[in-house]
RNA sequence: GGUACCGUGGCCGAGCGGCUAGGCAAAGCUCUGCAAAAGCUUCUACAACAGUUCGAAUCUGUUCGGUACCUCCA
C-alpha cells in the first residue's frame, strides 16, 4: 500500500495522517444511543459508518478495542436538569420498570444492527453500570475545583473552565456569545452559569433509578459516563472518539471539559463525526417526528415507500455518500441501491469463474491501488465502490471474452473484490442465506423445466414460470441455465 | 437573531485549480421460442453574477436558495 490512512478531526478541521498512540493498536470509542425508544434510520447510519472504520481498520492490521457505550440512565429531557430522565418518563407511560424500558430497546438496537450486519464492538458499557466510576470522577472534579454542589445536585462550572482551557475548542463557537445567548428562558435555575451542566442529580422521592453518592440519592448526568467508562477502558488518552455531528457542541464539548478537569488530558486524538441522514433535506430525528424505523423500511410499511429494501440495500445506499456528507434518503436513491448492489453481487459470484489467459489486459494493480487510495483519504467509500465497479465492468467483459485476465491477476482480483466488498464494507449476499433446501428444490423444478423446453413443450415451460413468479420466485434463462431469485 | 455548512447532469452522489468518479434512469446494441433479466456502448453537469489565474465545479467577493447547530437528538 503506497498511501497512509488520513482521517478528518473536527478538533483540528483538518485531514490528517492517522498516526495510533500505541503503535499497532487503535483504541476508539463511540457514543452509543440512549435506549428509550427505536433506532431510527439515521442512528443507523452512524454505526454503520464506524463499522466500516472498524472494519478498515481491523483490516490493515490494527489491533483495535471498540467501545460503544449504552445510555441507559441519567438523560433528561431537556438541559434544565430537572424533571425526568427519559427512561423513567418512557416507563411511567407504560407502567413499566424503567429497566424493561432499557431492555426492550437495548435488544432492539442490536437487532438493528444486527441486520445492518454491523460487527459488535469490543465492549459495550452501560451507564448504569459504571456508576461508581461517574461518582469517583465527580468527586475528583469537585476536588480539582471545576466543579460546585447545589442541594444534592453537582454542577460543572463552565466559566472557572474555561479561565483556562478553551471549551469551545471542538464546536469552534464563541464562548460570550453562548454565555450571553437569549434564546434561554432564564427561569429561576440554581446553576451558576447557563453553560454549566450537571454531573450528578438529586433525585427525588418519586425517582425510580436512583443511587447513593456523597451528595445524596441521584443519579448521574448524561455527559459524565461517557468520561468515565472510555478512560475506564481505553485510558485518559486514546486514539478516536467518535459519534453524530449532533454531538459536537453539547455532549462532546462537555466530554472534553470533564477529561480535562479530572485529568487534564485531552481524552481523544482524533475526533470523528458522522453527518446527518435527511429526509426530503430535512435531518432525520425523532423529534421532528420524520424518522424511519429500519422495520418499517425493509417491510416497506411507510407512507413515502413503494416496496421494501432489504438491509444490505441500505448498507450500500449508505455507503455510496461520504460518512461526513448529508444523505438524502429518498425511494428512487434506494431503488437505484437495490440494483447496484444486484449488480456488484453478482459480479463477486462471477469472478471466480472467469476464464485466465495468458497475460491480463489490464491493471489489477492499479485497481486495487485506487480502491485503497479512497479509503485511506477519510474513508471514502464511494470512491472505494466506485473502483469497484471499475472492476465489476472487467469482469463483466472478461466473461463476454472482450477482455482477459491471467492466472495470478485473477487470483488478486478475486482477493481483492471479496475483501473489501464483504470484509471492509461488511456487505453480505442476501440471496443464499439459508435457501439451501429451497435450492435443491429449485433445481428439480429448473430441471423439468428445461426438459420441457428442449421438447419445445413451451407451454409447460411457461406455466411453471408463471406459477413460480406467482408464488414470488423469478426466472431467467441465462446462456448456461437459469437462475432463480426470491422477490 | 447569532454561528457554521451546502447548492454538481432526469435522480442519488464523488471531486476541493488543469487529466472532468460511480450507481440508477434513458437511448442504441448483444443475447433470446416468447418473456424477463443480464452484459456492452453512448449521454459531459457543476445556483447566479463579478473577480484572481495561462487555466476554476474547485480560490475570492456579492446575490439568491437550502440545511444544521445555538433545546433532547446519531
Amino acid at each position: 500500500m503506497k498511501s497512509q490512512l488520513k482521517i478528518y478531526n473536527t478538533l483540528t478541521k483538518e485531514t490528517s495522517v492517522f498516526e495510533p498512540i500505541h503503535k499497532g493498536n487503535v483504541g476508539m470509542y463511540v457514543c452509543g444511543p440512549t435506549v428509550y425508544s427505536n433506532a431510527h434510520l439515521g442512528n443507523a447510519r452512524t454505526y454503520v459508518s464506524f463499522d466500516v472504520i472498524f472494519r478498515y481498520l481491523l483490516h490493515i492490521g490494527y489491533k483495535v478495542r471498540y467501545v460503544r457505550n449504552i445510555t441507559d440512565a441519567g438523560h433528561l429531557e431537556g438541559d434544565q436538569d430537572e424533571g425526568d430522565d427519559k427512561f423513567a418518563k418512557k416507563a411511567k407511560l407504560e407502567q413499566v420498570e424503567p429497566m424493561e424500558i432499557v431492555q426492550r430497546y437495548t435488544i432492539d438496537f442490536h437487532e438493528v444492527l444486527k441486520a445492518f450486519n454491523n460487527l459488535p464492538p469490543s465492549i459495550e458499557p452501560t451507564a448504569t453500570g459504571h456508576i461508581i466510576e461517574q461518582i469517583e470522577m465527580t468527586k475528583k472534579i469537585l476536588a480539582n475545583g471545576y466543579a460546585y454542589e447545589v442541594n444534592g445536585t453537582v454542577y460543572f462550572d463552565v466559566e472557572k473552565f474555561s479561565k483556562e482551557f478553551n471549551y469551545t475548542a471542538l464546536s469552534n463557537r464563541n464562548l460570550d456569545e453562548l454565555l450571553n445567548n437569549t434564546r434561554e428562558l432564564d427561569g429561576q435555575n440554581e446553576k451558576k452559569g447557563r453553560l454549566d451542566f450537571a454531573l450528578w442529580i438529586k433525585a427525588k422521592p418519586e425517582h425510580l433509578m436512583k443511587w447513593v453518592s456523597p451528595w445524596g440519592e441521584g443519579f448521574p448526568g448524561w455527559h459524565i459516563e461517557c468520561s468515565a467508562m472510555s478512560s475506564k477502558y481505553l485510558g485518559n488518552e486514546f486514539d478516536i472518539h467518535g459519534g453524530g455531528m449532533d454531538l459536537v457542541p453539547t455532549h462532546h464539548t462537555n466530554e472534553i471539559a470533564q477529561n480535562l478537569a479530572c485529568h487534564h488530558t485531552q481524552p481523544a486524538k482524533y475526533w470523528v463525526h458522522t453527518n446527518m441522514l435527511t429526509i426530503n433535506g430535512q435531518k432525520m430525528s425523532k423529534s421532528l417526528g420524520n424518522s424511519f424505523l429500519p422495520a418499517e423500511l425493509f417491510e416497506g410499511n411507510h407512507s413515502l415507500l413503494e416496496k421494501g429494501y432489504s438491509p444490505m440495500t441500505v448498507r450500500f445506499f449508505m455507503l455510496q455518500a461520504h460518512y461526513r456528507s448529508t444523505l438524502d434518503f429518498r425511494n428512487e436513491a434506494l431503488q437505484a441501491a437495490e440494483k447496484g448492489l444486484n449488480r456488484l453481487m453478482n459480479a463477486c459470484k462471477l469472478v471466480s469463474h472467469l476464464k485466465t489467459s495468458e497475460t491480463s489486459s489490464f491493471s489489477v494493480e492499479d485497481i486495487k491501488e485506487s480502491v485503497y487510495a479512497a479509503m485511506n483519504e477519510d474513508f471514502n467509500t464511494p470512491i472505494a465502490l466506485a473502483q469497484i465497479f471499475e472492476a465489476v465492468r472487467y469482469i463483466n467483459l472478461i466473461n463476454d471474452g472482450k477482455e482477459s485476465i491471467s492466472e495470478t491477476d485473477k487470483t488478486q482480483l478475486e482477493n481483492l473484490i471479496n475483501t473489501f466488498v464483504f470484509e471492509v464494507l461488511g456487505l453480505k449476499n442476501e440471496q443464499e442465506a439459508g435457501a439451501d433446501k429451497i435450492d435443491g428444490l429449485m433445481k428439480m423444478i429448473l430441471g423439468v423445466r428445461s426438459d420441457a423446453k428442449t421438447k419445445k413443450d413451451f407451454a409447460t415451460s411457461d406455466f411453471i414460470r408463471d406459477q413460480l413468479k406467482e408464488l414470488g420466485i423469478e426466472i431467467k434463462d441465462h446462456k448456461e441455465g437459469t437462475n432463480y431469485s426470491l422477490t
